[in-house]
DNA sequence: TTGAAAGCGATACCAG
DNA sequence: CTGGTATCGCTTTCAA
């Protein structure tokens, strides 16, 4: 006896026709059909176009969940990143959001704010749906059992930004790129050089504390350490700016440079002196991290990562692992780039005698 | 003859165990553990437990391809927007992603940034792929060809910003919005006010266009025609600081006022003030829409819009047209309120005679 | 209240 | 090179 299951669904493809029926309009089977279209195995070149163009005329699209069934790949890939909101991360997400479209993947995006209830949904139970083929945290830190459900899911997955460990990771020098920047300031003369950013309290990023660390190492080398000294602020514009504001005003013996645990935290510095009459660069050198997009409007010298093309770099790097799920983890480390402005100069007393950073000549 | 079909993709679910599996554990067949866990359909309380149990035993997650091939529900919703980088659709994105959250849908998003190969590609291929129960498209503006695109998905979608028609939309009131902060300055006795923001050329945002003729219509009324005057430019920061130099620098007559098309806008007219000595609010009141993450720290009178709330309507919005197809579509319209900061005040030589603007008592 | 079996729409094996 | 057929893992009908 017949059973017609399509009854209590009638709607669901509405008009859409499948593989069965464009099989039919080029006469041949459904077997040969999904050969033709999806290029694995044998089909001579004739029946070959006969199919494609059904397909056209029927402007067939496979059912996606039907050949995730199938063959068990999603064709889909999810990201991970406890912000969308900040520069960095919005960058990263295009850069991986392209990357994709140009493989026909999808991409699935989980928003995971530290210490927000969704955070602990998408870990819970997101995550467990394993939607996707392979997935790409960026700048996730994870806690300890957060990293267990994420190395529980059975898929690849790549990291951006920190250190990778048991995964694929692409990532600037975070430690390198705050020790080149700490040295750009020393070479153009300064000795009282402060750190602005890193974490309040609660979360304090692993990023910013090697960027700190790196800057502490530097000062203590070049027998700065006394000089030394951090301003601790929330990681963004706003953030910067108060840090700003409570170390440059109505202070007489300010530092005279200071680096930025990223161009946000900079430009917030920048203003914040600007507001206070403090003269950037003439009266305080600012550096910062990053290459933001604002970073030229405000004449900001920087390290420039560029967050677009790690995002494409970690797509690469998950395609690979999704091909061969025995490859190693790798680790990926890019370059940051000095880019000359004019928020560094040599410090207020300095005169000709303040000698030029090495980098200076690539540039100049 | 047997064929054993988990041969070419053995590892596939590897680990996972299936809706078999909890069944054979439990000692039910498949069909009432089915309707066990999904809850459709009569189970006796004590099968339900049992089942409910052999569940987590086995950390048991549905294949949501399988789940979705057989209801013809992906569980999915994509988001389509023009950009991911700026501050309102970020905000709108987190909005949308929170309340997807909870009701435990995923979130696919497509970055179709204006004149891409990429976006191309999105209408072309992705959205027909159709892997979303419904779409939410923010501030998209398609063409012709592309709204034929989005109308031939047969998959409800709603907008978010922009005049929705044929699809349900939730949006603020831009016309009203720009009439409002222009009012504001007029009330506070201003005369020579000037828009900035809007498009350079190619991309002329709908939004821009309604905000700028709202600004035009509430200066012809106050009988200040003559000295409306626009200064397009980038809807970016940077954007605002150029046209705001163009527009400021080494005038005389210069406006006294400012509405900014955006928060962005009017920040990088407000950076561009004070880099040129020009005070605010004493000789240049300026005047946002959007109340942006930086507008507190730079003090911005603004008209304030809740992206987050109205992703979170969007989805609301659309979880009721994917529950009832027949369903009209509908224009929800949230109200923007006045943020009154110090960014405006009366016009240099107004002195007290300035008369304050009604909105203002309600702060007050 | 439960179980058996027919789909959902594709792919991939095997035989021809 | 092509076609028949058994899956992928789940839901839903229908009969018991």
């Amino acid at each position: 006896m017949m059973f017609d299951g399509r009854s209590w669904r009638k709607e669901a493809r509405q008009g859409m026709s499948g593989i069965a029926d464009v099989a039919k309009l080029a006469g041949v089977s459904k077997s040969t059909a999904s050969r033709a279209l999806t290029g694995a195995g044998y089909v001579s070149d004739a029946t070959r176009l006969r199919v494609v163009a059904a397909a056209a005329e029927l402007d067939y699209v496979a059912s996606t969940n039907a050949v995730s069934l199938a063959t068990g790949r999603t064709q889909n890939i999810g990201v991970i990143m406890p912000y969308v909101t900040r520069w960095f991360f919005a960058e990263v997400l295009e850069g991986i959001h392209d990357a994709l479209l140009q493989r026909d993947l999808d991409l699935t995006l989980y928003d995971a704010r530290p210490g927000t209830q969704g955070r602990a949904r998408i870990f819970e139970q997101f995550l467990a749906r394993q939607r996707f083929d392979g997935l790409i945290a960026v700048g996730l830190e994870p806690s300890d059992h957060e990293l267990e459900r994420l190395l529980a899911i059975d898929r690849p997955v790549v990291g951006v930004v920190g250190e990778g460990g048991a995964t694929s990771v692409v990532a600037i020098d975070d430690d390198n790129v705050s020790r080149r920047a700490t040295e750009h300031l020393i070479g153009l003369g300064h000795r009282r050089i402060a750190f602005v950013g890193g974490g309040t309290g609660d979360f304090w990023s692993f990023v910013d504390q090697q960027r700190l660390q790196g800057y502490l190492e530097t000062m203590a080398t070049a027998g700065l350490s006394a000089y030394a000294e951090h301003a601790p602020s929330p990681v963004d514009l706003p953030g910067g700016y108060a840090a700003a504001v409570d170390l440059l005003a109505g202070v007489r013996d300010r530092p005279s440079a200071i680096v930025a645990t990223c161009d946000e935290v900079a430009i917030g510095t920048i203003v914040a002196a600007r507001r206070l009459g403090i003269r950037v660069p003439a009266d305080l050198s600012v550096i910062g991290i990053d290459n933001h997009e604002y970073a030229e409007m405000f004449s900001l010298t920087t390290l420039a990562q560029q967050p677009r093309e790690q995002g494409a770099a970690a797509v690469e790097l998950l395609v690979e692992h999704i091909r061969d799920p025995g490859l190693p983890p790798t680790r990926l480390l890019l370059q940051a780039r000095l880019m000359m402005r004019s928020s560094t100069a040599p410090p207020p007393g300095a005169g000709s005698a303040a000698y030029l950073d090495s980098e200076l000549g690539d540039v100049l």
